[in-house]
DNA sequence: ATGGGTGCAAATCCTTTGCATCTGC
DNA sequence: GCAGATGCAAAGGATTTGCACCCAT
């Protein structure tokens, strides 16, 4: 991993990030950067978002470019490998009280339907390398 | 929620699904009924997939269509709208012991980096629809 | 001058849509 | 005969990449 500059662009991205209220997308960054930066371009918005995403500077959710389907539809949780991206379950059932799952359902403001947990690290073929 | 049609089509593509070892993309669902129905088309197979997955019949994972970015790097959990797709924070922290987490990664075969809880359910907003 | 960083546009990947045709009832 | 289902190709949206240029070192 390599050392990561922090020129005027980057500052101006993680300035954004850090004074965002909720989750922006990649779209949402770049329109808000462009006030700072107009003559940035939406490819280095995502190159040091990427960047950013590497050096564990920002939390990336949601990439996965490709949606898989299941066919048990009963709950279970699973396991993401941070290198290449594989989907894994996790054969273990963890459980969560109720009342906890409740309580965080409301706090956030939703009604409740299913809950999963996920595991984010390195698969046995990752690690290796 | 509509009644679903059983067709060929629909079946073939269940019977991907439930002889599936694992999460199968898209793609890969439309590479196999292949060899069933030649003849059917991509279109078709993700047409299909949606509406399983409107039905509850199979679990759709990953339907995110952007990446959303955060600076904050420790670790929290979401609330996702089944509905419209809002990425919420969950404000209330939420325990798992260590002993669990070791176990869940070793029976993934996974070298734990870290983890998060996800609710899904319906927003305020999409809940009064 | 040199190498990384950049903007632009084109390319790519996954998914959806329009449309004319076909099917089953 | 009709409504819904289908295949094809084109469109769409998010992200990446190729490439020439530019800037700071």
């Amino acid at each position: 991993m390599e050392k990561m500059r922090l020129n005027a662009n980057v500052r101006a991205v993680l300035d954004v990030l850090q004074s965002a209220e909720s989750h922006p997308t990649a779209q949402e960054v770049y329109e808000s950067v462009r006030k700072v930066r107009p003559s940035i371009g939406v490819a280095t918005v995502y190159r040091i978002l990427n960047q950013l995403g590497e050096q564990g500077m920002v939390k990336v959710l949601g990439r996965e470019s490709e949606c898989r389907y299941d066919a048990r539809t009963q709950r279970h949780d699973h396991a993401v490998c941070t290198e290449c991206g594989a989907l894994l379950d996790i054969p273990v059932e963890i459980t969560l009280s109720n009342e906890v799952l409740a309580r965080a359902a409301q706090a956030a403001g939703i009604r409740l339907d299913s809950h999963e947990i996920r595991i984010y690290g390195r698969c046995l073929n990752c690690d290796k390398g």
